[in-house]
DNA sequence: ACCCGACACACACTG
DNA sequence: CTGCGGTATG
DNA sequence: CAGTGTGTGTCGCATACCGCA
């Protein structure tokens, strides 16, 4: 009740927010399916309390609420608004369901009741199980509804708020709530440029076909979330053909990997394949020489050799490589062998040892950073913040530059095309004056984004651990050759590059850099983590540090 | 950038 | 009474 | 064994409150 933070929203904060939908949807109205439409032409005819009232209940969780569990003081008249909703069937007064029914009840009202018919059990999963066996079910449950004298709303309207949130986010994740979040201050955005010209959304194809995709992977992860029934083949069928509109397709294609994923899971390898070979991502590839190592070892032989000339990064290829060399087992293709004997050019990164008394509750990266700062070091446990929060500093403007079809909401942490190949490309000019500027040695351009963004998002930037010192130590011991170094690698796959970089930045007494990947005992060093410590270890000490706990 | 990745950690299988 | 997970709220 | 591959759990605003064990 009481707010904590220093803004203080409207009455009806919730009701702007999710007229920011609607309005935001009207350079839609000619490509929007019909259904949708009228329950919009519905909402504009209400009162101002009945649209109060609607967004709240939309704004919370499931379909059913009962009538006396809501109290809105904001709503003068909550049994008026009540009506005209259901008046204009955005919502309904039908009871739910009976297992849906029951479960809306508490264990002290269900208790008495259940007793009548016979029914005792002390925790509720044990009583809902016992109703749920009921054969006379739906009657006991509409009795037991009377009997506390419960009137019940239900809503009709969900579909309209799913279609205007992926309308206007352009995902299934984002909802009501990122305005809120945004305007009391706790995740504000940069304020890019939105160019107005282009919409997301086309043709109405578009619209179903972004329908469709969001149904699809929600169902999928409800029957996850439920543990069981995967039925791959019927969730392929079911997918929309081919997208021309980039963004369908990118999100068409991560539903057949998904898919894939699962057939492979099930031994379906034939379903997997023919998910795989729809996409472009490398992963898919990756998984589809896979499928070919077990099903098809020619195809293996042709698909192989390309991935490892092709593979944008170092392990990717080693990935393939090792599975060419269980290949070239099973077959006698020469270029196979040839590949698999290739060294991927990695150097065992230099190892230390060390022995520190276990401590509960605190993790052996910060354990390690203690230890370091007892000897006179400044040691940071940053990981992927650090370089990943340079190079986002760095590239700052560039990154929220309004290229075409970057930005179409308020609320994106990055561009559109952040992880794809047209990032660099479309902004070639900008990335190449920036190096020539860092490589001067001048970071004047990052320690200025770090106080004017500062608490902005940005995918790459996580301020709470990028703290000032920290990047100030950075900054003044880091040569310009590397920050471009990294940075360039960065770009050169994003996607990629963000993550393996080492647990801890260590700036010695006289402020020398050197990075450390810790391991506990039972962890490895993963393979993207490895390469990390070989690029650093061209510019700076870089190494494993194994820790076993002292006896 | 779509309930995700990024980590560590926990297995299981293979030669 | 307590602590925990889920939910609602700004 | 080591070297692989795959599958898990955790966390991501802060705060208040509810229902349950
Ligand atoms: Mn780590
Ligand atoms: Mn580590």
């Amino acid at each position: 009740m009481t707010a904590p933070s220093a803004v203080i929203l409207a009455a009806d904060y919730y009701l702007h927010n999710f007229e920011r939908l609607i309005n935001a949807a009207a350079r839609y109205l000619d490509i929007l399916p019909a259904e949708p439409l009228a329950a919009l032409n519905q909402y504009q005819q209400l009162s101002r309390d009945a649209r109060m009232l609607l967004v709240r209940l939309l704004s919370r969780k499931g379909l059913y609420f009962r009538r006396e569990k809501l109290h809105y003081i904001e709503i003068s008249e909550l049994d008026n608004a009540a009506n005209e909703l259901i008046f204009s069937g955005l919502v309904s007064d039908t009871p739910p369901a009976a297992d849906q029914l029951f479960s809306l009840l508490t264990l002290a009202e269900l208790k008495p009741v259940a007793a009548t018919v016979g029914i005792n059990a002390s925790t509720k999963a044990q009583l809902l199980m016992a109703l749920g066996e009921l054969t006379n079910i739906d009657d006991v449950a509409l009795r037991f509804s009377e009997l506390l004298g419960l009137q019940w709303l239900s809503l009709q309207c969900q579909s309209l708020l799913e279609l205007l949130l992926l309308l206007y986010f352009g995902n299934n994740y984002q909802d009501l709530s990122q305005f809120v979040l945004s305007d009391i201050g706790m995740q504000p955005f940069e304020q890019y440029q939105i160019r107005p010209a282009d919409r997301p959304y086309q043709t109405a194809a578009d619209i179903e076909a972004a329908l469709r995709l969001s149904e699809l992977s929600k169902a999928w992860h409800d029957a996850i979330e439920r543990k069981q029934p995967l039925n791959c083949e019927d969730v392929l069928a079911k997918l929309p053909a081919t997208q021309n509109n980039r963004i369908l397709e990118r999100r068409r294609q991560r539903m057949l990997f998904v898919i894939g994923r699962q057939a492979e899971r099930a031994k379906a390898l034939a379903l997997a394949q023919q998910c795989y070979l729809q996409c472009d991502s490398w992963a898919a590839q990756e998984r589809l020489s896979r499928v070919y190592e077990k099903t098809n070892v020619a195809a293996a032989a042709t698909l192989l050799p390309q991935l490892w000339h092709a593979a944008p990064n170092e392990t990717l290829r080693l990935s393939v490589q090792r599975i060419c060399k269980r290949v070239a087992k099973q077959t006698c293709a020469e270029e196979l062998t040839s590949l698999s004997v290739q060294a991927v050019q990695y150097q065992p990164p230099s190892k230390m040892e060390l022995s520190l008394p276990y401590v509960a509750g605190v993790s052996v990266e910060q354990q390690l950073v203690q230890y370091l700062s007892g000897q006179g070091a400044c040691a940071y446990f940053c990981e992927n913040s650090l370089l990943c929060g340079i190079f986002g500093l760095a590239f700052w403007d560039i990154i929220f530059a309004p290229v075409i079809g970057a930005f179409d909401n308020p609320y994106q942490r990055a561009p559109r095309d952040m992880y794809q190949p047209s990032f660099a490309e479309e902004r070639q000019t900008l990335i190449e004056q920036r190096f020539a500027a860092l490589a001067t040695g001048d970071f004047g351009i990052i320690k200025q984004h770090f106080t004017e963004k500062q608490g902005l998002t940005n995918d790459w930037v996580n301020w709470r651990v990028l703290t000032e010192d920290v990047l100030a130590q950075a900054l003044s011991n880091f040569s310009a050759r590397f920050i471009c170094a990294v940075c360039q690698r960065l770009l050169q796959d994003p996607a990629h590059y963000r993550s393996g970089q080492p647990d801890i930045i260590l700036f010695e007494s006289d402020g020398a850099p050197q990075f450390i990947e810790v391991k506990g005992p039972g962890d490895t060093l993963a393979d993207h983590q490895g390469y990390w410590l070989n690029f650093l270890a061209q510019f700076y000490p870089a190494s494993v540090c194994y820790v076993q706990w002292q006896p």
